[in-house]
DNA sequence: TAACATTGCTACATCGATTGAGCAACTTGT
DNA sequence: ACAAGTTGCTCAATCGATGTAGCAATGTTA
C-alpha cells in the first residue's frame, strides 16, 4: 500500500526477516513442503499484503519457461463471429488461470505469421488461431516452437482444427427455406432458389455450396449452374449480383441462400430500394447472425455459428496437451 | 531453421564463434555503438536467421523493465463500439512497435480490478481502460505501479480520459430529430417527442439527456418529466417502456430518441409487431450505431461515436508520457 | 553420547537478454 | 620508441522469481 515503485521478493523478505526464497515459497502455498514454519509465513503474507506485493511475472515467466498468457490471433474484430469467439476464449483462459492476449492480425499471411512469433516470443501457454490465411507456416512456427496450438474457423491439416459444419448447416438452411417458402407450380422454375456470395475456391463456401447442392437437387429445384452466384465476400459486390439476377428475373427468386452476414448486408441495401409488395413473396435464408438482422420485417432464417461450442471443444483440445492433427465439426443452431 | 527448440544468444553466439553480447548488439542495432565489425554481424544475423533465432521477450522484458506489450481491458466484445474500440487499439499498439494484451473484464469492479493488476504485473508498456465501472481504484493501481494509462468511453477523474461528447451528440440528434419529423399542431402534444432508456444515474445518460433537454426545450416540446423514460439499458425493459407508451398514447409518438443499440434492440422488436403504417409517421434517433440497424425500412438516424478518433487521442495522451488528468471529449457522427 | 532424523531456514545457480566496464591488439602522432 | 587513441571484442552484473542442495539447530533413538 505504500511503496512508492513495485516491490520484489526481495524488499519483502528484508521487512519479513527472511530469505527470497522463503517468501516465495511463503507465497505460492509451497511452504508445507519447503518445511517453514505457519508464523514465518504468515508474517510474510501480512507484509506481501501491506506493501501490495505483485509477483513480476516476466521474471516467473522467465524462470518457469511459461508465461500464464493464452495467446489469441483473429483477423479482426468487426465481425460478430470474431468477436464472440474472442469473448469465449477470454472466459475459456481465465478459467485456467490464464491472462488472454488478443491479437488482430487482419487477413495477411505475414502479419499473422508476425503475430505468432510475437506471441511465440512471450512463451504463450497455448495459442488459439482463428481465420488462419496460411496455416501450414503458422502450425510450423508452433510445433517448432512446441507450443500448443488449435486453429479455429479455418483449419488446418496438421493441427487440431475446429470448424463449422458448414455443409450440414447449409443443407440444414437450404431444407428450411424450401420448406418455408411458396413454390408456385406454375412460375418458372428459374425464380425458384439460389444461392449467392462467398468465393467457390475456398474451403469453408465450397462446403456450403456442397451442401446447399446436395439439398437443393435432392427437392429438384436445382438445374443450372447459374444458381449458385459466388460473387464474393463483399457487400458491394452481393447487392450488385442480387441486383443483375432481379432485373434478369423481373422480380426476385423465391429463397435467396445468402452465403454471409457482410453479403447479406448488400442484400438488405438492395431490398430497402425495392417495394414491399416485392419482397414478402420471397424468403431469405443467411449462414451467419446478427441479432438487427433478425429485425427484418420478411421472412428471414439465419445460421448461427457457434463461438461457445467451438471455442469449448477447441480448449479440449489444447487441455489434452497433444497437437495432433484433427479436424472436429462443430454444428451451427439455426434461427 | 533446423534447431528443435528454442535458440537463445548462447546458442547463436557458440555457432557464431561470438559472445552473447555481441549476437544482442549485432541483431538490435547497436552493432555501430558497440564497435563490432561489420562481417562479424553479418556473419551472427545469417546465423540468426538460419536457426529461426527470435528472442524470448521475457527475458528482454525482465531486463529493461518494460514488455513490448499493450494492454487493454474492456468489458465485452459483443457491442461494436467495443469491438471497434479494441481493433483500433491493436492498429495503433502495432503501429508503436507492441504486441496488443486485450483483456475482457465484464462490468464487475473487482474483476477489472484483478484484469489491470494482471497486466501491470506483465509491466504492459501502457494500459487502455475502455468502460471502467470503478475507474478510480484502476487509476491507482496504475499510478502506484507508474503505469501510463488512459480511459476511454468511462472517465476518471484522476487520468486522462476520453469520451464520446454525449450531450453535444445527443443534441445533435434531437435537433436532427426535430426537423425531420412531422410535428402536426393540431394534435396531442403528448404524441410528439420521447427519450428511451439509459440509467440517468450514469454519467453518459445523464449528459444525454441533458443534450436532449436542451434542444427538446429550445423548440418547446418538453412539458413534461414523462418524456424522459431511462428504463435501464437491457433490450427487454425498452421494449416494456415503448409498449406502455403505446398503449397510454394509442400510438407512436412522432420523434423517439434511443438512448442505446440494446434498448434500440428492444424497440425493433416492438416495432415488428405493429403494422407498417403505424410506424412510418414517426422518426427514430439512437445514440448507437450499427450497420444494419441503418438497414431499417423507416426513418432512422444513428449517433456513431468515433472509436477511431477517440483511440488516437488515447494515444496521443499517452505518448505525452505525463498521466495528468484530463477530459477530452470526442464529437460523434450523425448518420 | 554418538548416530540419526526432523525442523526451519538460507545460499546459490538458473532462466535469456542487456549493458557498463574494460582488455588486447593495432594505428597514429611525436 | 613510447604515449595516446582507435578498433573489436568479452566479462560479468543485472532484472525478479524459482527450486535444488544443504547448513545449523534441535529432538530422538540405541
Amino acid at each position: 500500500m505504500k511503496s512508492r515503485q513495485k516491490s520484489t521478493i526481495y524488499d519483502i523478505a528484508q521487512k519479513a526477516g527472511a530469505s527470497p526464497s522463503a517468501v516465495s515459497a511463503a507465497l505460492n502455498g509451497k511452504w508445507k513442503q519447503r518445511r517453514l514454519k505457519k508464523e514465518t509465513v504468515d508474517r510474510i503474507q501480512r507484509i506481501a499484503q501491506e506493501e501490495g506485493y505483485m509477483a513480476n511475472l516476466q521474471a516467473r515467466g522467465l524462470r518457469k519457461a511459461e508465461s500464464g498468457l493464452a495467446g489469441m490471433v483473429l483477423p479482426d474484430h468487426e465481425n460478430r463471429f470474431f468477436a464472440e469467439l474472442s469473448q469465449q476464449f477470454a472466459k475459456e483462459a481465465h478459467a485456467r488461470g490464464l491472462c488472454p492476449a488478443i491479437v488482430h492480425a487482419g487477413r495477411d499471411a505475414d502479419a499473422q505469421l508476425t503475430s505468432v512469433e510475437s506471441l511465440i516470443a512471450y512463451s504463450v501457454d497455448l495459442l488459439m488461431i482463428a481465420g488462419a490465411t496460411e496455416p501450414l507456416s503458422l502450425a510450423s512456427a508452433c510445433s517448432k516452437a512446441r507450443i500448443r496450438h488449435v486453429f479455429v474457423d479455418h483449419p488446418c491439416s496438421e493441427a487440431p482444427s475446429i470448424v463449422t459444419d458448414n455443409t450440414g448447416g447449409a443443407a440444414m438452411l437450404t431444407k428450411t427455406l424450401l420448406d418455408e417458402m411458396d413454390m408456385p407450380s406454375e412460375t418458372d422454375p428459374t425464380t425458384w432458389l439460389y444461392f449467392l456470395g462467398g468465393e467457390s475456391s475456398l474451403p469453408a463456401s465450397a462446403d456450403r455450396i456442397h451442401g446447399f447442392r446436395q439439398q437443393a437437387e435432392a427437392a429438384k429445384v436445382l438445374f443450372d449452374p447459374g444458381q449458385i452466384l459466388a460473387c464474393g465476400y463483399e457487400s458491394e459486390k452481393a447487392e450488385e449480383a442480387l441486383s443483375d439476377l432481379y432485373s434478369r428475373l423481373g422480380q426476385l427468386p423465391a429463397g435467396l441462400f445468402v452465403n454471409s452476414i457482410g453479403c447479406f448486408e448488400g442484400v438488405l441495401r438492395f431490398l430497402s430500394r425495392l417495394p414491399e409488395g416485392d419482397i414478402s413473396r420471397s424468403t431469405f435464408g443467411c449462414f451467419d447472425h446478427d441479432p438487427f438482422a433478425t429485425l427484418s420485417r420478411f421472412p428471414l432464417r439465419m445460421v448461427r455459428q457457434r463461438a461457445d461450442l467451438m471455442v469449448e471443444e477447441a480448449f479440449r483440445q489444447l487441455d489434452k496437451g497433444t497437437s495432433e492433427a484433427c479436424l472436429i465439426r462443430v454444428a451451427p443452431d439455426l434461427v
